[in-house]
DNA sequence: TATTGTTATACTCTATAACTATA
DNA sequence: TATAGTTATAGAGTATAACAATA
């Protein structure tokens, strides 16, 4: 057996799904932003599954809950998705009468995107999934979370969208 | 027009790509991590659009380049991925000629995985592009590097892999 | 029986390009 | 011509289940 073989072997956890963390990633920001974000996700998904929603549906919801009434390209603005991601988003939530879609009178091409009482319902009870989820983050960083939300923040803003 | 659409109207970039962020997100550390990663992981894959090769092969030849010889079980416990997912990506670096396998006198199942000399000069050339990027985030951040990554992998360490 | 690597399959999230129906 | 929404397609990343070969 290889020394690299070995240092595998001797994971620190002890269970085989730790893994060890690279002495080439170690201080890497781009390395622990990927893998915070992966078991945060992860833990919200898991929460999700109690429902038939996928997890990016319920910022759709949310969305919707803020800004009533958009049309499909409005909202894909909001979120920041092509308009193309939407339709089978819409779809689903359509499916399932949590929107319901408005005729536009002006443009016929178009139309708006509302909550029924039961997507308010829905949306609801997935915002306190999030809220949950949130507290335990929230517990995790501590006093620390404004500053952390403040660099975060300032890394979106220099990177952009671009 | 509604008010909401008059919102999304009203958005404060120049171009159509800028995104409102809904205020039932603006304090919500799971929405900034999701952004954050999303704009880094992005800028980086931007800049191997130079390379034949996919953002995620190279934390496999980083890791290589560090632990010489795994196999690809042990790979997949470094990477903390599945194995089935490493078979298409070492598929992809062999044809390239950046790796070789060497199969296993003991275990005639099994074979370990070596960086050729081209490998190593690949590892090299993407880390260059890694260490660009990482000094981006590091001006980004500045003095508080420290203090987020010690909070990003304290979320990992609570929220584990689960 | 258990493990190794592979295959087949599927699912999520995303994007681009082309289509339609309007405008 | 340009825009709104949809469709078709693709690609990256991931996972599970089953398979053949070997242990």
């Amino acid at each position: 057996m290889t020394s690299a073989a070995k240092a595998v072997e001797e994971l620190p956890g002890q269970n085989e799904t730790d893994s060890l963390i690279p002495a080439a990633f170690r201080d890497v920001i781009g390395y622990h932003l990927r893998v915070a974000q992966e078991v945060s996700f992860q833990a919200f998904s898991a929460m999700l599954e109690k429902t038939d929603l996928k997890p990016g549906w319920y910022s759709i919801l949310t969305i919707l809950a803020e800004y009533d009434g958009l049309t499909p390209s409005e909202l894909s603005k909001v979120c920041g998705r092509d308009r193309s991601t939407l339709t089978s988003t819409l779809k689903g939530l359509s499916i399932r009468g949590l929107i319901e879609r408005r005729q536009n009178p002006d443009d016929q091409r178009s139309y708006s995107v509302r909550l029924t009482d039961e997507g308010r319902k829905m949306q609801a009870r997935l915002h306190a999934f999030a809220q949950e989820h949130d507290r335990r983050l929230d517990a995790i960083v501590g006093e620390d979370k404004e500053a952390l939300v403040a660099i975060l923040a300032r890394i979106v803003g220099a990177l952009g969208k671009g």
